[in-house]
DNA sequence: TACCAGGCATAGG
DNA sequence: CCTATGCATGGT
């Protein structure tokens, strides 16, 4: 990889295995805007970064060598030999080789870990529209202004201002409570975020379910897109369909019965180890296009 | 109108 | 450990 800037934009080139809308839209990102084809928009780090793909230069705008090496080359993972996981994953199992070579850009983000969890709680019961809109609500009301319309995601000092009328307002429904619970033990120091990327998953984990709001399928994005824990295997309905699919079913396909969380975390684990998040990442974008049963 | 959306807490086997 | 149900809100 090499990479160089100039009137405020740093080109990289040299990067393998990445692509820009697999990456931002297989679900794991919620702020950004797809302007164009292969260019898009992120809001992160209270900032507005532009990137695109020109030819084989990854462009990001406006940044500088300092923005890049500080916060964007960790955001995008670059520094991961993506290739080498791939060909792993690929030729330990049939179907991953399937859903790898169907989106082998892919890349996990290294995403703020407050904003994270904040939006994974949101995300529960329902879809990417309508998590996209609960977040926007909260930023224009509690977030820093970067520039005309567009607000930064709220710190936890900034959200513990929130009524729960606020959330309310804000169309949060039911998660209001819990989206106070979670801001609560942050800014308690009860939990410390950061603090759970260096313990072990399992515990960390642990750490995360005990904030009402907080079960096992956003602890474990939130331990994936965020606390660089890839070891987890987030299972939402279109992973459990898949898995159910591939792994699950015997040969007449509808009599078996469906796959327990624990039954498919048991087996992603056995199959792909250290590297069943991005196992996961292929599996939900291929699923999602697929559409596979049902 | 009724039913669903990247779940979770709760109450009950 | 597993299963059934309610949940705010907006969209088909």
């Amino acid at each position: 990889m090499e990479y160089e800037a100039s009137n405020n934009t740093v080109r990289v080139t040299g990067i393998s295995s990445f692509d820009l809308g697999q990456t931002l839209e297989c679900g794991q990102c919620f702020r950004f805007t797809k302007d164009d084809e292969n260019s898009y928009t992120i809001i992160a780090y209270g900032r507005v970064l532009h990137v695109a793909f020109d030819k084989d230069t990854f462009v990001l705008h406006p940044c500088t060598l300092e923005e890049f090496e500080n916060i964007w080359m960790d955001y995008f993972d670059l520094n991961t030999d993506y290739e080498e996981i791939r060909e792993r994953l690929s030729a330990s199992d049939p179907v991953l080789k399937e859903a790898a070579a169907f989106a082998p850009g892919i890349r996990i983000l290294n995403q703020e870990p407050w904003e994270c969890m904040i939006s994974f709680i949101i995300s529960q019961n329902k879809n990417i529209p309508g998590i996209q809109q609960i977040i926007k609500n909260i930023s224009e009301r509690y977030g820093d202004r970067i520039r005309d319309g567009i607000y930064a995601f709220p710190t936890p000092e900034q959200l513990g201002r929130a009524t729960k009328e606020d959330l309310r307002a804000c169309k949060t429904g039911f998660r209001d409570k819990y989206i106070m619970a979670a801001t609560e033990a942050v800014l308690s120091g009860r939990i410390s975020l950061d603090e759970l990327i260096s313990i072990d998953t399992d515990e960390a984990r642990k750490l995360l379910m005990s904030i009402p709001g907080i079960g096992v399928k956003v602890s474990d994005c939130v331990l994936l897109y965020s606390l660089r824990h890839r070891d987890v295997f987030p299972t939402d309905v279109w992973v459990r369909r898949i898995m159910q699919y591939f792994y699950f079913s015997g040969a007449e396909k509808n009599d078996a019965k469906e796959a327990s969380i624990n039954e498919i975390h048991t087996l992603a684990s056995s199959k792909f180890g250290n590297n069943s998040g991005l196992a996961q990442q292929y599996l939900f974008h291929y699923a999602r296009k697929l559409k596979i049963g049902l």
